[in-house]
DNA sequence: CTTTATTGTGTAAAATTTACCAAATAGAAA
DNA sequence: TTTCTATTTGGTAAATTTTACACAATAAAG
């Protein structure tokens, strides 16, 4: 938790910064190694977890407040993000002078009535990627911890952020073959144990070892370079990159690329 | 243009029904024997075309508001209607006191300071699909005008609406073999020369007559029936109809159905 | 030079897509 | 009645893509 002022400021002062009624909610999911983690935002005044979320400046454009907002709790800027539904349910989120009263006890800020905080407030769901091993979470103003959970051991979250992850879910599985979304979670230079693994994670399925890779070659999603990598007492496999103009110029076609 | 009263309250004390900052933008296609159009409302004041589109009720969800803005413009509901993309760069109206105080003296309203319309606004956009020989477009509050105008002889329109249509038909397109879009087009039972039609021109593209259908129903997306059709001096066509549990199904396991 | 673990080529079988011929109508015209 | 015209469809061969899996190719340690 951030200092007092701080808060009470963002409280008082916000709306001068920030468009009331809308926010963001991002689900930042972590690959590492076989595993797939999600950034959770805890709030001991509401007691239960969050994606972590924030308002939209005055100034910013819905990506660069996505990226401002992820940048908050991962440090990172320059995840793959992206925009996949906007939520605007008036019941999803139950957020009455009430609540406040209590959230500004809890947190210890003199309570404001009429805040700009109060009313309902849609949001605008992104998901993002990147790499947890490379992340330290940290907490915003308003939570009070940030950590990963694993996929399948999310806890219940409050207001509709179930939705939100089952919904960013299944929006990154089904835009995995369309956009370079594992991109930033492999080094520049790759082996295709590498990508399968990361495919794999992602998916939550088994892929053929063999015949993966020569789809992304065959699409030309990805390139075989003239290098080695050494792993010790194996056979050295070879590295390969991304193509990016390939997905930009099938996105342009509307080629399908499964 | 509706009354001037009207109008005048809309702009005083919109805010205490609508949420400002944010509105919904539809685009709204019809289809009507093998011609594909969109729905376009005319701003005297502003100078140009736009996209049918208004804030959002304080009581309503994203879903309701956009069927009721649909509505406005088409007098129809239950279209098939679908969110695509939310629209949020803060420079993407420019709108401030001087264009309002303009806007106010050209429809004859009074000009009010600090009106709850000015400043940015975040658009959230839905598109529509009906058949264009069943609506009489109908203009809105702010609306002078609201037409039916060809898909390929668009005029440039306002802000960034011409974004909104080309995004819109993009996911209408790539939509249109996952979800039961053709539905709400056709009557309950339909042949299958009437589907393609349909098919070959949301697609803009020719599709094989024999191999199409034969698509269609091998996935299960439409059933044939047991009646034929009389057309004049030609072979009877079958009947078929759609069957939405086969999509439903689809959506939920995922399956992929191109 | 054998063993172990992993990478990656090649290929045959299965499934799907594409192209298109020709038969089946239904009524109008001869 | 018999042709003629326009349209709907069944069927099928060819082309392409997907899937399954055998086994050859390492790299280094023992």
């Amino acid at each position: 938790m951030n200092s007092i002022s701080e808060l009470q400021d963002f409280i008082i002062n916000g709306h001068k910064h920030y468009m009331p009624h809308i926010s963001i909610d991002a689900a930042i999911f972590g690959y590492h190694d076989h595993q797939l983690k999600i950034l959770l935002s805890g709030y001991k005044a509401m007691g239960g977890y969050c994606l972590p979320g924030g308002y939209i400046k005055r100034t910013e454009t819905l990506d660069e407040a996505a990226n401002r907002i992820v940048a908050e709790s991962t440090s990172l800027t320059d995840l793959y993000l992206k925009q996949y539904k906007t939520f605007g349910d008036p019941d999803r989120i139950k957020w009455n002078e009430l609540d406040f009263e209590k959230f500004s006890k809890e947190v210890g800020v003199p309570y404001i009535k009429d805040s700009w905080l109060i009313d309902q407030t849609i949001s605008v769901g992104y998901y993002a990627l990147t790499d947890f091993s490379l992340v330290t979470p940290k907490a915003g103003l308003l939570s009070d911890s940030c950590n990963w959970f694993n996929i399948d051991k999310i806890p219940p979250l409050l207001y509709d952020h179930d939705q939100m992850v089952k919904d960013s879910l299944h929006t990154l599985r089904t835009q995995l073959y369309y956009y370079p979304i594992a991109e930033k979670l492999l080094p520049a230079k790759f082996t295709l144990t590498e990508i399968h693994a990361v495919y794999e994670t992602l998916l939550g399925k088994k892929l053929d070892i063999r015949n993966f890779p020569k789809k992304l070659v065959f699409l030309g999603l990805i390139k075989k370079l003239n290098e080695k990598r050494n792993i010790g007492p194996h056979r050295a496999p070879f590295l390969y990159k991304f193509d990016l103009k390939k997905y930009t110029k099938a996105l342009e076609t509307g080629t399908t690329l499964t």
